[in-house]
DNA sequence: CGGTGGCCTGTAAGCGCTTTCATGGTCGTG
DNA sequence: CACGACCATGAAAGCGCTTACAGGCCACCG
């Protein structure tokens, strides 16, 4: 029996190659052939390709795990989201898959719904720990304390849509995004905007939510109009929030002449909430929303456009550079948007009578 | 120096409580916490509970990676999808990323672009090999060459949108959903039906275009229309993609006046193009899709429902069913799909003098 | 001609678990 | 009371890599 073949069967099934069987197989000892697979210095160029060639030929592939054991890297990274099914996070996804798989990095994607979900991510026990080696929080807070933990747990973290004092973070000008919006619907002449947006999700952060109606605040607040409680709107980023939010809003006494939903998902929301009430957009009711959604287009949105895949992709590298052991200290890249003005607002008109 | 406490600092920074610190802590030795901890049997309950407490305590965790190794099990799955930024394909992740955190697998998305991508995915020197226990083909056809090599790298799998005669597959029945879409066309009036879908991907499967394409052809062949191939558009599965087809359909001689879009995406597309030739849906042009998207409600969409974040859920149940010990032979679970009529569709009505 | 320094390579000790096998103790039973 | 049976436990051998350390070899220099 040629047992010592490496690629020998056992029970007609044959095993996979381990690098012992490549190094015998090369006729060297398996330190030489990690080096070699490797490219680390210090091995003969005869050696290195020996080895390159029997590898090939045994279908040689360093085992995962072993490796993961070994160094304790694990050549993966988490992408945590609030929640999977909005095309926001979709695209974030997607930006930040085609990095990490070019470079070579698996990426597993968590829901991360509530705060508790969020805790357990962190936590002290946490099960993260050695299951990636860098994690890229999208629109979830990090309390000072959980960052402390997350380095303790020498995990690389890059922070999308919040920042802290302490990773480097990929954020947009959130008050800006509200300025710009509504800034856009007072020159159209609009006086009684609405807001919809969502609820500050978590006490720890200074959410997106918030800062946008800041910058709606702001903007009225330069115009000198008085901004009226009863026209913020809360409801969760999707559809159905921003119908839901809407129908309230219409159902006022006095309704706005125009609204500025955080997403385009809720603005579509709106848009249907609008249609359903029999009320003309932009003839009755301006909107503008906020992503430019890929449908945004086709119903004619005005929007506040962000380069989303653009932020996945760049967390990804930025990650993946602080991996790859580049020093990197907290940041804060600012990415830019864009007030794009379609046909679903337009100068405001005396209310017809209905 | 109390060197022999399990929660030693080591420069200050304290080490991962190994389950050898658990071990000693507990006055046992590793092999009973290791069975402790899995809650195998054999192991008398104050042991247990000794074991329990102490790992509490001391924050222990096994490391993953060392788990791997010696069970030669990752307990983490792969989706791959043909892209990211999809409605579809989001929905698929969300849903098949709900049941793996609950059953606590890792989920690693990867995208597969084209062939390239699917044969180094599943290559004799595989990737995949060893990184996850099972992997979920999204809407990719996967080759009985392919399909051997994937068993014999022990992975277990499950597809969805395409079935084989190897794994377990969730489908839908696309020449069903052809049909009812231009059924639905028919039984209003309409005899100029395009269709616009995407090319066969791959030679390999029976891919979903032409499956959905032959259920528009027998639609149209059991009403005696005689399908007229300029009718027959392609275009990818995007907004963009239905929106150049739609445009090149406008441009015939004698243009559709119902058009069977094989997403919704490509139907918004489609809803765009003729708007922008000023045209009137439904007035002028009968539009149908298909996946009943979170947005066709707002633009009044007639298409066929599938329950797609469903099929994600399920088919990482499968998967896990299978990876629990399940023996699972290959199966097809069709899904039901279900028209939903809008307000995109209506009567065929003579052409009006443009 | 001995010493010195550079390369290249090999040996072996981990990494932190799981699991087989052996062992000792405790009961139940004839 | 003796003998298995059975249960709880421990010792130790992996799992397949990486890497610190130690040589061996050769060239080059004084």
């Amino acid at each position: 029996m040629a047992q010592d073949e490496p690629d020998d069967d056992i029970a007609g099934v044959r095993r996979r190659a381990t690098i012992e069987d490549v190094a015998a197989a090369a006729g060297v000892s398996v330190a030489t052939v990690s080096r070699a697979m490797r490219g680390l210095p210090n091995v003969a160029f005869s050696t290195r390709e020996r080895v390159a060639e029997v590898a090939t030929r045994l279908a040689y592939r360093a085992d995962p795990a072993a490796t993961r054991l070994a160094t304790g890297r694990s050549r993966s990274v988490a992408l945590a989201v609030p929640l999977l099914n909005s095309w926001y996070f979709s695209q974030v996804v997607s930006g930040a898959e085609a990095v990490c798989s070019a470079e070579g990095y698996d990426m597993i994607v968590m829901g991360v719904t509530g705060d508790e979900d969020r805790r357990a991510l962190v936590d002290e026990t946490s099960s993260i720990h050695r299951r990636v080696d860098g994690i890229i929080f999208v629109d979830i807070p990090v309390s000072s304390d959980e960052a402390e933990l997350l380095d303790h747990h020498d995990l690389a973290v890059v922070t999308v849509g919040n920042s802290t004092d302490r990773f480097p973070s990929l954020v947009i000008d959130d008050v800006h995004v509200g300025e710009l919006a509504v800034g856009h619907l007072i020159s159209l002449g609009h006086t009684r905007i609405a807001v919809i947006g969502g609820q500050r999700i978590d006490p720890l952060g200074f959410h997106v939510s918030d800062s946008r109606r800041a910058g709606y605040h702001a903007a009225l607040d330069r115009a000198d109009i008085v901004a009226d409680p009863a026209l913020a709107a809360l409801g969760n980023y999707s559809v159905c929030g921003g119908r839901d939010a809407m129908q309230t809003l219409l159902a006022l006494d006095e309704p706005p002449t125009a609204v500025f939903a955080m997403s385009d998902e809720m603005a579509f929301g709106a848009l249907l909430a609008a249609r359903e009430a029999g009320i003309e957009v932009p003839d009755e009711l301006s909107v503008v929303g906020v992503d430019d959604h890929d449908v945004s287009v086709v119903v004619d949105l005005t929007t506040v456009r962000q380069p989303v895949a653009d932020h996945g992709a760049r967390a990804a590298r930025l990650l993946i550079s602080q991996l790859e052991g580049e020093r990197v200290g907290p940041s804060r890249d600012e990415r830019p948007v864009e007030l794009v003005v379609r046909r679903s607002t337009a100068p405001c008109r005396p209310a017809r009578v209905r």
